[in-house]
Formats: structure tokens, C-alpha cells, sequence
DNA sequence: ATGGTAGCCGAGCTA
């Protein structure tokens, strides 16, 4: 089996490329993130006709994410928990899905955007990610299969950008951030993915601006983190940076994490 | 410090 995480920055601008992704990568599902489109206007029909069903879709008032699986899969249940808009607490269906699962919980997360060190809404961010966390960690307890999946805007390591001089008091590696995201490693879960793409110079994200890809010049923030139970069963995983290229890609490239039987 | 690009929508705001 297979799953993968993608921000894939709009899905209604992407919808194309994502299609042709799914049929070319064969993943049995698939957490999206930025999708930026309101319920009537997801392309349900697209993927529907692909084979997938769209177990969750939800957004705030500049966001979204989504979570969909091939239809007939039973092994794995889905949920999602994005920033449910500025100054509102974590959204409700983290706690109530989470709570009584059973077989692999994948979710697809959106980290809430820090912004800038000192801004209130990197103060929201980490209090977003404790809350979070304090919850997975019940999730991924008594061998649960639980992956996290999606967009944290963290890079937890200073090799995990391009250039530590250019990130030096900016979003994304300030010590609060990553903090925040170790917690969650000492929680016992683990980024299945890094043994599969050892770095340094290993990203999941190029701006747009600046010729970021072309010069290399990017930010590995794309995790899946899982509980023990999951990262067990993991046989390897791929970051597919072919995606990021040519005319109308995403500034994210989709993360692929290969499953055992 | 600014501006560079892409996407939302049709002006700024968000990333």
C-alpha cells in the first residue's frame, strides 16, 4: 500500500497535473493541503472518476485540505485537521475522529502559518501544535497505526534549508517552531521518511520566487510522522521532486511513503 | 529593506 502528502497550493489551478500524478504514482491515498477552494467548488466529479473517494474536504476563510482514498479501501481510516482560521481553536473533528480508531489513522495536516518571529500568529502556531500533539499522542498509544501527514512549515534541522544565513530570524527554524516539532518526536513519533531521503539538500519546497528550484535553494517542511505501530510497517518513501517542475507545478513536491502488507 | 511569483478574486492579502 500506499499513501502520500501533497500541499498542492490551489487544487482547482492543479487539478490537471494532480490527476495525472495519481495515475502515474498509484497511491491508494492521498492528503492535500492549500487546496483553496470552497465545498461547491472541489472537484469531487475528477477524482471520483479516477477511482477515489474524497473522504474529507474542509477549509477557513483562506485555506483548506483534503484527504482521499481509493474507493473500497478499508484499511485505512481518514481524517483531517487544518488551521481552522486566525484565533479559533483546533478543529473538533481532530478530537472526535481521533479518539476511537482502529487500523492505519492517517491525517492530513496543515500547520498554521507563524508568519514572522513575534508575530501573534506564530504565538498561535505553537499552541496549535501542543494541542495537536497532546491529542497524538493518546492517538498513537497501544500500538496504533497513526500518521500525520501534511504542510508543518517547520524546518526541524538546520540542514533542512538551503541557506541557514538567509532563514536566520525568520518563520519556519526559529527555536519555538522547532520545539514544537521535536515534542512530537519525543512523543515517540517518527519521520518515516528521512531513513528513505537522507539529506543534507533534500527539500520538499522551492518558492516560486528567485528561481528557488532551479537554484536548489529550498525547505524541507513536508512530514509524515507515525506512531511506532506505523513506522513499522513502512518500506520506503520518495520525494517526488520530478513533480516540481515545468509550467504549473505546485511550489510543493508530493511526499510518497510505501507501506508492507 | 524591498521585491521577486503564484493564487485567491477582481483589491489587496496570503504564502
Amino acid at each position: 500500500m500506499r499513501i502520500a502528502t501533497w500541499n498542492v497550493n490551489s487544487i482547482r489551478s492543479r487539478i490537471d497535473r494532480v490527476e495525472a500524478w495519481l495515475q502515474r504514482s498509484d497511491v491508494d491515498v492521498l492528503a492535500m493541503q492549500e487546496t483553496k477552494a470552497k465545498d461547491e467548488q472541489f472537484p469531487y466529479d475528477r477524482f471520483r472518476a479516477l477511482g477515489y473517494e474524497v473522504a474529507h474536504h474542509g477549509m477557513n476563510q483562506w485555506n483548506g485540505v483534503a484527504i482521499l482514498s481509493r474507493v473500497g479501501l478499508e484499511e485505512v481510516e481518514v481524517g483531517f485537521s487544518g488551521d481552522p482560521g486566525w484565533g479559533e481553536p483546533l478543529a473538533a473533528e481532530a478530537r472526535s475522529i481521533g479518539a476511537t480508531c482502529a487500523g492505519i489513522r492517517m491525517w492530513s495536516l496543515y500547520v498554521p502559518n507563524g508568519r514572522a518571529i513575534g508575530d501573534p500568529h506564530m504565538a498561535y502556531k505553537i499552541s496549535w501544535l501542543t494541542e495537536l500533539k497532546e491529542q497524538a499522542r493518546g492517538w498513537g498509544a497501544a500500538g496504533r497505526q497513526v500518521a500525520l501527514c501534511g504542510d508543518w512549515n517547520i524546518a526541524p534541522f538546520d540542514e533542512d534549508v538551503w541557506s541557514m544565513e538567509y532563514y536566520l530570524d525568520k518563520s519556519h527554524v526559529s527555536p519555538g517552531e522547532r520545539a514544537a516539532f521535536h515534542a512530537f518526536l519525543d512523543a515517540g513519533f517518527v519521520d518515516v521518511v528521512r531513513p528513505h531521503a537522507p539529506g543534507p539538500g533534500v527539500y520538499t519546497y522551492w518558492d516560486y520566487q528567485r528561481l528557488a528550484f532551479p537554484k536548489k535553494r529550498g525547505m524541507r517542511i513536508d512530514f509524515v510522522l507515525g506512531s511506532p505501530a506505523f513506522a513499522a510497517r513502512v518500506a520506503g518513501a520518495v520525494i517526488d521532486r520530478e513533480e516540481r517542475k515545468g509550467v504549473g507545478a505546485s511550489d510543493h513536491a508530493p511526499v510518497v511513503v510505501e507501506l508492507e502488507d
